[in-house]
DNA sequence: CAAGTAATTTTCCTATTGGAAAAAAATCTT
DNA sequence: AAGATTTTTTTCCAATAGGAAAATTACTTG
């Protein structure tokens, strides 16, 4: 392709010109997603109830699909629509990453737990993960009910647990099973058998926008 | 209209009549939006360029709308796309919670792994955990670097997995090591030993922030 | 409550989508 | 490497979306 250079060019998008970029890239999100699962245009065309042209048409932005067209795609790639648009967000900081490995922890005591914070240096996460240790037969106040905006996950790594959730019945997690609450609500964890049970907790606050992502120094 | 009593009549739905009953209750919640700005039809025409006549059918479902004109709407309605397909499911409720029990995941497999997502009922989860198992000596495929906005965690809870980040050396963790990365940047995981490998991951996605959740005390 | 105005729906027509099948590319096989 | 097979793209046409303006309905206001 031949360079030209460019001179005193004003850039102005039309609105036309707007979607048509967006639906590109909306295609390329398809196509992706379509990859992901190894699937051929055909066997995606068989699962959505779409021709095979049409979902090649959309995928390279050559048409724009209709709302049913789109409703029929999510349920065959089986996702929600949302999800296609979840991704149509904006740029990203760039890129970093941190290991953290097994036992080397900093460690926070509290009155029930033991907790393990596993990213202490790095800010701006959007997630908080911890490894906690839950101590046997542990007594449980039940007045002391952790509350904190954002939103929480669990998974028992080992042992069996139980979680008070305030207002409703307590739930008993086994090893590998997980909870996904509103960490507003009152909860509690303890462990429930005869030795200490071990969990790993991930939970986000409000406001931490992913986008943020930084180290300090 | 006349009213027939229907006799021993099943109810089979169609994938055509799906996205029609999909379509007017997408319709309804477009007018909702228009109305809760106190917008005339021809108000948001002007907004989002669309005419008049096109939104009154898409409002009442005679419609349905193409991706362009939808994502000219959103503009108009001052939204993203997500937003009108974040109702169209149950949305992580403030102040709920729910349980995934071991083994009852929504499995999703692609060439390189076997996922398992978490939580696929709930909607505007601020985070996506997911288990993941990686098949031992699976051949990786380097072009296929995976890269979506947002953040990632990783925790090897069995077996050792190699994580290969772009623009940087393949990072080996060992079980009960986990990694924290902006997942903007490409990066594939792979088992590196004899036995499959077991892998907890728990994404965010700057789009499903956490903060549409609003708490009210 | 009638006339006037604003908001919405219908109508009519052109532009675009979406599907079936043919053509072209890409991938696999021997 | 040539043929066979799979996957993707193109072509062509029927079905549907989208816009302008007319027709209708809903609101005001005297």
């Amino acid at each position: 392709m031949a360079m030209h250079p460019i001179r005193f060019s004003v850039s102005v998008m039309t609105k036309t010109e707007i979607t048509d970029s967006q639906r590109i890239k909306f295609g390329h999100r398809l196509r992706e997603l379509r990859r992901k699962n190894g699937w051929t245009l055909a066997e995606l065309a068989k699962r959505s109830g779409l021709a095979i042209s049409t979902i090649s048409k959309a995928e390279r932005g050559i048409i724009a699909l209709t709302y049913d067209r789109l409703a029929q795609l999510a349920s065959g790639l089986e996702t929600d629509m949302a999800a296609f648009f979840a991704a149509e967000g904006k740029t990203f900081a760039p890129g970093s990453f941190a290991v953290a490995r097994k036992g080397e922890f900093r460690r926070q005591e509290t009155t029930n737990y033991v907790y393990e914070m596993l990213f202490p240096e790095l800010w701006y996460k959007s997630m908080s993960p911890m490894l906690g240790t839950l101590k046997a037969h542990e007594l449980v106040e039940f007045d002391a009910f952790v509350r904190h905006p954002g939103q929480e996950f669990l998974v028992v790594m080992e042992g069996v647990v139980t979680v008070h959730v305030e207002g409703g019945e307590p739930v008993t997690l086994q090893q590998g099973d997980s909870i996904y609450f509103d960490s507003a609500i009152g909860h509690l964890y303890a462990s429930d058998g005869d030795k200490d049970a071990r969990i790993l907790v991930v939970c986000t606050a409000p406001g931490s926008s992913p986008s943020k992502t930084s180290y300090k120094e």
